[in-house]
DNA sequence: AAATCAAAAAATGTAGATATTTTTAAAAAA
DNA sequence: TTTTTTAAAAATATCTACATTTTTTGATTT
């Protein structure tokens, strides 16, 4: 029998669409999101709106003010070096546990992650090339992290995730159309699946901080050129 | 000048009460949560109810069906184990953090707060022992975290301690009314502040560890003897 | 310039309309 | 008789359209 899609409410349809507009830049840091302009663009009632955008204020993606609605949030090099601290040493804790707790299953999963990564060519239009490398490199880390056993862990994981979504974008294709950059990447996860494999916590976790954090000096340049956010 | 209370919207007011009703066991795990009686109880329209909902479901604290409503969420143990060690390994990693970032403000700070909570005597009425005791603690858990240095990884720590507080509330009575317990903590709060003044991240972070995961094996008694939550 | 005030725009809330699910109870089948 | 099915009724969730309140705008005066 066919599984039955659940039918959505306006709210979360709204939330969806909102949010994938602000991690692609349709609507910019600072921006006034003017509850008229919503409605019609997301053909909703003001009520499921209003839902939804207090979901993206949960999530620090949207600001509000009592009385006088709401904007998509800033970016700052303050915040993006906040995320991607946090993140770092989260992500280096959860592999730490995953190293310690992670079964046979949870290696072949990693291993295969990894290869399906590495064999990434560029035979595809730039922006399929981009979105199929982030795919998979995304399933990748979460591959490893799903080894530390703990759904609340992995929850946090995600909610850094996206929150890091804006400044993960702008990095994004500065690395994947750089030979060089993808070639250091590859051996970069080459090395923390080395360190998983011989289940040596320790150094995969500080593999993982480094790795993670390579981004940052990248994506603080880009910031700064395109004047994307405060200081 | 009197600095003016921001005027809030009903949806944060009946977020703020739902929550309360929620944690304090006015509504109970699985207990339905019908929009004509929350209504009522918390005289709001639908609208800004179904807003304060919907974050409560993005806090888990609240389950949401499609077309037919919201439900507490239920409790469990493995939940319980799930958030406690989480939680535990989080707050041992922001401790370490704290140990290499945190400044003698920071120390002077976790010192004053130790002793304020050690101070609690038992010359109250027992609710307010529990809930300055309840107040003090958490004080003092936070004046520690504080150091780690980065908002993100504290509003991590704020997600998962509201996850965590419907199950604390039941470890809380044992442990206040216990001369035995209560010492037991201070002994152990003393260890930690000891290491954090010798700058033993190492060993702030395992005491910190087993200090979070002592409550487990009560809460877990509790619970099965109470029936508040599946296995 | 700075302050004032009315008009316009915008946010927020409510009441009621609509759609969906659950309950009830009668009818059919076992 | 008991169980299952069915259909209508009731209860409930959800959405929209409009009403109310607050903020913003910008012209006018001090």
């Amino acid at each position: 029998m066919m599984m039955e899609a659940e039918r959505q409410n306006q709210a979360v349809i709204a939330y969806g669409l909102l949010k994938r507009d602000i991690t692609s830049g349709q609507f910019r840091p600072g921006d006034k999101l003017l509850m008229s302009h919503l409605k019609e663009r997301y053909q909703i009632g003001a009520g499921p709106m209003r839902e939804a955008l207090s979901q993206l204020v949960a999530e620090r993606m949207v600001t509000a003010a009592s009385q006088r609605g709401f904007r998509v949030a800033k970016m700052s090099l303050q915040e993006l070096n906040d995320i991607y601290d946090a993140r770092a040493h989260l992500e280096a804790m959860i592999v730490r546990l995953a190293v310690e707790r992670g079964d046979e299953h949870w290696e072949a999963e990693v291993i295969g992650k990894a290869h399906t990564l590495a064999s990434v060519a560029a035979l595809h239009s730039t922006d399929e090339m981009i979105s199929l490398w982030d795919k998979r490199h995304k399933e990748f880390h979460t591959a490893i992290a799903r080894g530390c056993g703990s759904s609340k862990l992995l929850e946090l994981r995600a909610t850094l995730m996206d929150q890091a979504e804006r400044y993960r974008q702008l990095w994004l294709r500065q690395t994947v159309f750089s030979t060089e950059a993808l070639v250091n990447k590859r051996r970069e996860h080459a090395a923390i699946v080395e360190a998983l494999l011989e289940r040596d916590a320790q150094r995969a976790g500080t593999l993982m901080l480094d790795h993670l954090l390579t981004p940052v000096p990248i994506i603080t340049a880009i910031v700064r050129e395109a004047k994307l956010a405060e200081e």
